[in-house]
DNA sequence: TGATTCTTGTGAACATTTTCACATTGATTC
DNA sequence: GAATCAATGTGAAAATGTTCACAAGAATCA
């Protein structure tokens, strides 16, 4: 059963969710039929009742004495997150990050597909890469409607992100992904993730300055 | 006073820290003198006590009835994060996303160098990427060692990134940032930061998906 | 100089998240 | 088929993180 109604997911929640998926799909290739939470949260580096807690959130999932069904429990999972299905996605900014992220193979694999291509450089518009077109960003319109997309990434420079993202959000897409380095303004309804690398760059730089004083890593 | 001794810190107080840097650095070049918690906070999409609250953690570093000063709040916080210096880096893996990382300008904008490239392929050792010769995994300990690198950024498939990771240990690196999509092991002195790209699509995916339960999107 | 205004810094209240602890339940063994 | 074992699911406690509310300090103005 994977609907239980009422209960505030925490953010948090949601992307243990995403480790616990990552552990499950290597215990499938490892062959494992089922998984105590215990074992699951010492792949995952979190504590077993963090795992019942988590999974409470969403039904029950296991059996008492027992444990979890390995195969089942990661196609629930990936039901809960609404990756047991394909997300077209457009992405904006052919560049350095753009391109890379072209051929991602993990995006691919968990269902996510970027494509439609858009950058505004007259030199690269028309040409081909990795297999998919690049289309003039003033098209995107027409473009994104008829290929069907539903979420953007945005990989164009900082300087001409909002703009870009205002005009994705005014042909109603609804959740974004943001790689460049600047905290955009998006309306209510619309769904913003930023990428910050720099941000976890920053993050380790403060853990070494303090090692002294933070007594455990704990990350 | 950028000193203050004990108290345990959040690691999420960190993470808006490095929020409210960048919203002092927009300040800045606006040429704005002074800025008040709640100016801060708008900014930064969070709210002026928090802003007040995470600032404490460190020091007092306002003027009452005034605000912050800007250029100064800005070099304090660097300070804090420990990004008033330069940080010599390591990448290893020059596919994908390690070439587009070379030229990722937030990087060096930041203090983050990238100053050595390593990869196993034949073909790309010896070629020139961006000014850097990429030099064989195989000699890394040496390299690293003369180059007086810290961190490690890992680029590599998935599927050989534990291999990597404990050769890089193993010379004593004590912060790594991770862009393979897999559950690295380190020791509990090493500082390990996962850049998990498709866990952030999930958690769009999973918005999506429950847009009708969720009241507000409050990322 | 005194009154007024503004905004910090902070203890305390509140809210959320994590951990604990154990009764419950299903599987397994004898 | 009763006894034993294992591990879930879950209230409740503990810990952690956020917001509130206001006293206190600093600048400005009259």
């Amino acid at each position: 059963m994977t609907a239980k109604p009422k209960k505030r997911i925490p953010e948090s929640a949601i992307r243990r969710l995403s480790l616990y998926l990552r552990v499950l799909l290597v215990l499938e290739k490892e062959g494992a039929d089922t998984v105590s939470s215990k074992e699951l949260a010492y792949r995952a580096k979190r504590t077993s009742a963090q795992v019942r807690q988590d999974l409470a959130l969403f039904g029950s999932f296991g059996t008492r004495g027992l444990g979890y069904p390995v195969r089942e429990l990661r196609a629930q999972i990936a039901a809960i997150l609404g990756i047991d299905r394909v997300w077209r996605m457009g992405l904006f900014g052919v560049g350095n990050i753009g391109s890379a992220l072209v051929s991602y193979k993990e995006f691919s694999r968990q269902g996510f597909q970027i494509v439609k291509l858009f950058d505004n450089d007259q030199r690269k518009i028309g040409s081909n890469h990795k297999g998919i077109v690049i289309s003039d960003i003033q098209n995107m319109e027409q473009e994104m409607k008829e290929a069907g997309i539903e979420m953007a990434i945005i990989a164009v420079p900082a300087t001409v992100a909002q703009y870009i993202v205002d005009d994705v959000v005014a042909i109603g897409i609804k959740a974004i992904l943001n790689f460049a380095p600047i905290n955009l303004k998006v309306p209510d309804d619309v769904y913003l993730r930023n990428e910050n690398m720099a941000m976890e760059l920053e993050y380790l730089s403060f853990a070494m300055v303090n090692k002294h004083t933070e007594k455990k890593p704990k990350f």
